[in-house]
DNA sequence: TGACTTTATTTGATCGATCAAATAATATCT
DNA sequence: AGATATTATTTGATCGATCAAATAAAGTCA
């Protein structure tokens, strides 16, 4: 072909007008059926394709968010943010939205690249993930008032209902909540939980779903919760060790949940009695292994995220404080329940 | 701020014209340098930053490449496409180039989406991964005169060396050849493989390089050289079965290599005698583990993708066959050794 | 110095779409 | 029917940058 058709020919096609296409395309309401039928075809005989640049300077839109690629994927639940993309990927796709991947070495750098996509006009907003206690990408998007939604609460001393700061998150305490009760449906009393150091906002929230459900059952004594509990950074070595310390310390264990699925997969090896094991974030891994595992939905975090930034770019948010639409979501995890597949008998010696 | 300056607020800011901004951007060489000078102060002082559609409206290019998300991460070796992506966004960035994701259910579907993402100018080119033999996406790109690299070679018929047809791989004979001479090196002598069947194309690749260092070394005779392959599809529980085959096959095994991490982690569950595994990706669970893998260095693809789609920009390549330059580039795979440093003696009975 | 080349800078047009306002066509009402 | 309200369509201007061609300035040489 010679090069694209614009809007110009389609119309001369159908003996019409620029901004008549241009109506069929963008308000079809107003223009009149038979008018629109006629302007159709000639679209799709011409092969016509809007030219999104040309649009995009004129509606001063660029129908294009910006999210940033980890640096590294550091772990097994790298994963998580994988899915996450895809399905946001595949949703925004649908409301005719692109997504535009960015890198940035610190979150100083990645305010300097945030800054740089919004001023370019590149995007429209951003999803911005692995959100943390005193964000300064947050509190530099609110100042600019520029349109985001994070995948991941505000942390620490950050308000979680500012009207400003639109999130979706996985709600992790009912994630271990309900991997708790399935456990002690399945009959399991002394069940233990392998978990992060305090320091991590995300973790003590999983950790309290756990502490939570054994709390109100009522199964063990107090100082046995204690006991069922081992607290090591994320890994796969650690949690063979949290393991060992944890039967250690414990005795008998019905079953063992885990902050994460590298700390489930470590527990795993060190497991000769085939304590059921379940991780978190039902990566791979645990699939492949065949572990027990909090699905975190991603594509429900995706569809939510995108209802927040798309009511943004409509609704105004930053200057219309008094909307009563809810400013975040908290998405509720899925338990994946499996039997050790993977793992052959003779290993059970 | 009320809103972002333009060329003509910097043009009369540093008292010269709009097009001498632009060219201060564009080609600073013929501008005389006191003049650039006043320009750069200028752009500095406003906060200028060129508005990215309008440029791509009028120099017709979008500076941006179009890449398909997998439509789903099913396997532990899907973070090799991660690692890929980020080094490729990262390295993109550094010479202006964006990348925008897009996702597809099927090749016929990604031709439709590559069609789309073309026609709407908003993609300059395109990478494409996974290519497989008589693979209909790349005939249309170069039916239809479109920009595109793959990482992946040409499979089955079709043309190693199509000058329009440029690519980048991972040389998997010379990652597994590496690794086997590696093993022997460190006195191994009979080094089992265990592989896919024969269908998959870069299996046989990667299977002939351990056949060939086998070969040309000489340590077993050619009947042993059958009993040490186990062929089997991919998966944890598949590597498993693979290794006790292996095992009762082969009799004592002084190392296994294996074509994908999936399986070697598989192997290693069966493996009480400690040999020394080797898988393929280098995925994180390989580094999880403690398994030495082959790492594919997508960095140094993502380089060489870049490298041929931009000089495909410049040097205009589907309107010129007679240019010199080689047309594809096959990265050498790097070995990373490692020691079973998760896997607790306790298991070891 | 004056004619001529080379280098710097400016001006008007343009990329392809949509906005805002004007006009034309149709429907509604007394 | 005639005046008015409503709906449909068209026209000119515009988004912000770069291209192409014109003009101005500086440099070169006899």
């Amino acid at each position: 072909m010679a090069s694209m058709p614009t809007v110009t020919d389609v119309a001369l096609a159908a003996g019409v007008s620029r901004q008549t296409v241009s109506n069929v395309m963008n308000s079809p309401g107003i223009v009149r059926a038979d008018t629109r039928e006629r302007v159709e075809a000639a679209i799709a005989q011409l092969g016509y394709r809007p030219h999104a640049s040309a649009r995009r300077l004129r509606t001063r839109r660029s129908s294009t968010i910006g999210i940033r690629l980890d640096p590294m994927i550091d772990g097994i639940s790298g994963s998580v943010l994988d899915r996450f993309l895809h399905a946001l990927t595949e949703q925004a796709d649908k409301q005719g939205l692109r997504v535009l991947l960015f890198t940035a070495t610190s979150p100083e750098d990645e305010i300097i690249q945030l800054q740089r996509l919004n001023d370019g006009a590149d995007v429209d907003g951003f999803v911005l993930t692995s959100t943390f206690a005193g964000d300064p990408r947050t509190k530099w998007l609110i100042e600019n008032k520029i349109a985001f939604v994070t995948f991941g609460r505000p942390w620490g001393t950050d308000d979680v209902s500012d009207p400003q700061h639109l999130w979706v998150d996985v709600d992790g305490w009912a994630g271990l909540y309900e991997a708790t009760q399935a456990a002690q449906n399945a009959g399991a009393r002394r069940i233990g939980y392998i978990g992060w150091p305090s320091s991590a906002d995300t973790g003590d929230d999983r950790r309290r779903g756990w502490h939570d459900a054994m709390h109100e059952r009522g199964d063990v004594t107090e100082a046995d919760l204690i006991a069922l509990e081992a607290v090591t950074v994320d890994g796969v070595a650690e949690g063979t060790a949290a393991m060992q310390d944890l039967r250690r310390r414990a005795g008998p264990l019905d079953a063992v949940l885990c902050a994460s699925d590298s700390l489930a997969l470590g527990a795993m090896i060190a497991n000769p009695e085939r304590v059921p094991v379940t991780g978190y974030d039902n990566t791979p891994v645990a699939a492949a292994i065949g572990l027990s595992s909090v699905d975190q939905s991603v594509g429900e975090v995706a569809a939510a995220v995108l209802d927040l930034l798309t009511g943004e770019f409509g609704g105004q948010v930053h200057g219309a404080p008094e909307s009563l639409q809810p400013r975040y979501q908290m998405i509720r995890p899925r338990l994946v329940t499996r039997a050790f597949a993977a793992i052959p008998m003779e290993m059970l010696v």
